[in-house]
DNA sequence: CCGTGTTTGGTATGGTGGATAACAATTATC
DNA sequence: GATAATTGTTATCCACCATACCAAACACGG
């Protein structure tokens, strides 16, 4: 239950106020399509979308799909190594490892050098969906943005954002 | 303590495994650094940081400044007209607009015309806030971002994200 | 008028991600 | 060997997003 209620009255007596719009003219977005941020969100929830239709096939989010190619790229990593370079913090990192165990595409594995640690590695299947899902999202996916924007602004857009990700 | 290298003949005992990894290594990105929607996240979640930050005196959040914009670029409008132009669903814009409104920057009017809808205005603090915010912005949260891009290239990104976000 | 259907703001609710605290097991350090 | 730090994990909390549903108000065809 909620602690704070607010005191929102529904019933108040506010004041009435007939103001003539054209309610056929869109919302003027107005300073909003200038800043970078609001554009910045709109694009990457439409690149995010876009990304889940094309894999959805194998029924991959962004996430797991970045788990399992980090996994490949890096065989003999422990949880914390992996979810400290995805930005994910480690309590939420097991859900999402249990959810992609469960389904037999990685599996843990207690390390002997430190048996605190699980050292994290991709199963057989979880390669052969790598494998596909790379296919899918080469194929669909970044060939949908390399036609929207060219070849040239894809890697100059990509540039930027990198600049962005890393130096801001 | 660094490893002493132990040569690593032995098998996976299909529970334990002694994997030679060099931990004093950075975990690889591979091609998640080619990836575009990772980095635009990545990206995205910077600069709603920096922003968060530069505005942080007003305690504006992005949705929020943008809420305060579109009242000011649109006045006479209604609660839905607002919510579906920033994609924000009725319901959820209902606590949002609370917010706002309990700080006195904007308020609900009830139409005269249309006795169902709100009228959403900024009050004369909203504006007040408005106006020191958007100063905020352009000084601290843009400047950074023209800063490290160039004009040019600030432009050529906005550009390119306008693209994706009405195009994609 | 009247009855039906739609729209608007709102509530309740569930799902998902992100963040912190705490804990057992294990390792590191002195 | 005592103490501190680390690893994976659980339990929470909070912010967002999405859906279903509701009462009040409108639209409209009879």
């Amino acid at each position: 239950m909620a602690d704070s209620a607010k005191p929102v009255s529904k019933r108040d007596s506010r004041k009435e106020a007939a103001v003539a719009v054209d309610e056929t003219q869109a919302v003027q977005l107005g300073e909003l399509s200038d800043l970078l941020g609001y554009v910045l969100k709109r694009a990457q929830l439409k690149v995010f979308e876009d990304f889940l239709r094309c894999v959805a096939p194998l029924q991959l989010t962004p996430a797991q799909f970045s788990v399992l190619l980090l996994l490949d790229a890096n065989p003999g990593r422990n949880q914390t190594e992996i979810a400290n370079t995805l930005g994910i913090l480690r309590p939420n990192f097991v859900s999402l490892l249990d959810s992609l165990e469960s389904r037999d595409l990685c599996t843990r594995v207690r390390s002997a050098n430190d048996r605190r640690s699980h050292i994290l590695m991709l199963t057989e299947k979880g390669r052969g969906v790598l494998a596909r899902a790379k296919k899918l999202v080469v194929s669909k996916h970044e060939a949908r943005l390399n036609e929207l924007l060219g070849p040239d602004g894809r890697d100059a857009l990509l540039a930027m954002l990198t600049k962005i990700a890393e130096e801001f």
